[in-house]
DNA sequence: CTAAGGACCTGTCGGC
DNA sequence: TGCCGACAGGTCCTTA
């Protein structure tokens, strides 16, 4: 479910309702999430509040005075702000409660999502690796460049590399590879200046307006705040193989890639010569 | 260092 | 209708 809009859409809802609010008390249903979930959170927590809810990556950072909880979604993971009481449900794994009467519930069905702390040394160890931000302009055409020097993985891959830059997953890296024109099979140590610098554009573009449009919604994504996005009607490739090309009508074709799905059009996108 | 593949887990969908 | 395999928004970890 969320990608970098998903989950900065997220930030976005929750933010409001719980900077600077009170834990009142954590609830853990269900630890094991991809990591065991630590089990102290009560002790650290309560009686502490939210100073700042930020976001690096996919992970979303809730700062208090005394470290860090990060909170990943993994694949199937949302976050939402309740503000009466509310059934739980199956998969509504950890919960946290606030003195002003809101609770903060993480749903996960998969369980690919994280819940952790850190204190001490920020940042955590695995956000101490990731590249830059794409809609930062720590992200530029020199990222590329530089980190395509000496490799020949697929462009789709690259781009998808978190060390490359961060929040490009499958959905936005097929769409950017479609709004740049480029096949996603292309080996990156054959792309142009020009090329690239068309897909940084892509990137920044593409993942500016899913933000704005509230992310994107398959199956069931909802942001902090309850409201579906509205980005899925504007994707041009992902999940229309067979469809026809919104810019050449010839239909779109899907390829596998590090077991990963990627439609293109075969047109539109030239495969690399070779 | 790079690259490839498995692993984690549940739900849904298509085919037989 | 039921069963089985394939696949789904992520990314860490192991292996070569």
């Amino acid at each position: 479910m969320p990608e970098l809009p998903e989950v900065e859409t997220t930030r976005r809802g929750i933010a409001p309702h719980i900077e600077n609010a009170v834990v009142l008390k954590v609830i853990v249903r269900q630890p094991q999430l991809r990591w065991l979930i630590p089990p102290h959170l009560n002790q650290l927590l309560i009686g502490q509040s939210v100073l700042k809810v930020s976001r690096r990556s996919k992970y979303l950072l809730l700062k208090f005075v005394n470290g860090e909880l990060i909170i990943h979604l993994g694949m199937s993971g949302s976050l939402r702000v309740l503000l009466s009481p509310n059934p739980v449900e199956k998969h509504d794994h950890f919960d946290i409660v606030f003195a002003n009467n809101v609770t903060l519930r993480l749903t996960d069905p998969r369980r690919f999502g994280a819940v952790l702390w850190q204190e001490g040394e920020l940042p955590h160890k695995l956000l101490k690796n990731l590249g830059p931000e794409p809609l930062t302009e720590d992200f530029s055409l020199d990222t590329f460049l530089n980190g395509a020097k000496n490799r020949r993985i697929a462009v789709k891959q690259f781009i998808m590399d978190n060390k490359v830059v961060v929040g490009v997953g499958n959905i936005y890296a097929s769409e950017a590879l479609f709004a740049a024109r480029i096949h996603p099979l292309t080996p990156v140590n054959r792309i142009s200046k020009a090329k690239f610098s068309a897909l940084v554009e892509a990137i920044k573009y593409i993942l500016g307006v899913a933000i704005e449009r509230g992310g994107t919604t398959l199956k069931d994504f909802v942001g902090g705040d309850g409201k579906p996005g509205y980005f899925a009607q504007e994707l041009q490739v992902y999940g229309r193989k067979g469809q026809s090309c919104n810019a050449c009508q010839r239909e779109l074709q899907e390829i596998r890639l590090g077991q990963r799905s990627s439609v293109f059009c075969a047109n539109c996108q030239r495969a690399p010569r070779r």
